[in-house]
DNA sequence: TTGTTTATTTAACAATGTTAATTATCTTTA
DNA sequence: TAAAGATAATTAACATTGTTAAATAAACAA
């Protein structure tokens, strides 16, 4: 009784973790099931046995992914510094991590929400992901008083629609070309953002390259 | 001789409408190349005699669209104001135009770029098509001196990132949920980025909607 | 009218997601 | 241990996509 349960697991695990080593290398484009399926050494059609359909698989990528990228951000930005210098690392590390995997970018943000089979609470991790991983950074500044507390809520905003405008243009319309160009022209933005509505401006704002990887696309 | 022209040309503008047509009213995901020639009314393979793929005909859409775009804002910003106020008018109508259109917000910015054949001036139409068809506005708002020379670059820059990142969370996302609430985040955002680097602030921000179309999603 | 070019459609293929029928494997129990 | 029954996995098949090649229809020139 408990082996049947047990087997099932790791039979959806062969599945998921196929799925998501796919997503994450090639992206949703060449994801299907005879791919997923070959890659986890079994027949396309068992797939069906274990899942209701291909988004049910996909989305539950999402959980993982989300997981993996606060986990990601966490690593980058361990000192927690209780500046707004760090709040800016947190948000960096994090749009990193979507420029590392374009494909999970992909599946978070232009995949449409049918294909999720319009699962609401599979869209609600992805929208609030970035102010759910660094929600600790934006808190220590509050604390801090370094935000005017009335102004928060449209700071995280702008740091939002920012963050995902400027990785839909890079990523999806290769906008600025180069990843240094991205940089260069993303920073100042983010640094403009917090020059207004924080208390007092003695930190630096950084207009260089001064990512936490390095990898360019 | 030229008859032949004609025909061709009338042939590409049957199979451009349906395809238009069939964009604007569900998008991407329920065009095919069975579907066009249906509206068209030819059969399907028809298609081929006059563009080369699908993708071929889908991007003779982009110029079609950037078109009418441009004319959708000019007709809804026709004072030529020079304000900043007047430049916000124009991002908000074009904003609008996606959102009375999603099918084209679609096409233009969440459509790979593999899919248009890598074709470089089409991306280049769309991730300009928005600093082009405000570029009077901002011209006008610089010569008055309502923008300071050397902050224009930056404020463009988070102008398009906070458009994009706004229009990809509504449309895509679903957050937020309305379109009331849409507005009434975006509009302060937008205002907030012309609080600093603009000379003078006597012109009063915005808060509630006062969008130009009233269309809800 | 006949022959040739052009236009259009029909037939077919490969890749996709999915379902139904079939086979293989494991489990239980006599 | 071996047959019966339940479960797991595969093969076959279908519908839908984009696309190509072959066949037919239409237009036109002599």
């Amino acid at each position: 009784m408990k082996d049947k349960k047990v087997h099932e697991q790791r039979m959806k695990g062969y599945f998921l973790q196929a799925t998501k080593e796919i997503l994450k290398a090639e992206g949703l484009k060449s994801l299907s099931v005879r791919n997923i399926a070959e890659k986890a050494g079994y027949s396309y059609t068992t797939m069906y046995s274990y899942f209701q359909d291909i988004n049910d698989l996909i989305f539950l990528c999402v959980h993982d992914f989300y997981e993996e990228c606060n986990v990601y951000v966490k690593e980058r930005t361990p000192k927690r510094e209780k500046t707004i210098t760090h709040l800016k690392s947190c948000v960096r590390a994090y749009m990193d991590f979507f420029i590392q995997y374009p494909g999970i970018f992909d599946l978070f943000f232009l995949e449409k929400m049918e294909d999720f089979g319009n699962k609401k609470a599979i869209v609600d991790i992805i929208s609030s992901s970035l102010n759910q991983i660094c929600e600790e950074a934006w808190n220590d500044c509050l604390a801090r008083n370094l935000i005017k507390a009335d102004q928060i809520e449209i700071l995280k905003g702008q740091v939002k629609a920012i963050v995902f405008g400027s990785l839909l243009l890079y990523l999806n319309r290769r906008t600025p070309s180069s990843y240094t160009e991205f940089i260069n022209q993303f920073n100042p933005q983010l640094d403009r953002i917090f020059e207004t509505g924080t208390t007092i401006s003695t930190e630096t704002n950084t207009t260089v390259n001064n990512s936490l990887i390095s990898i360019k696309l």
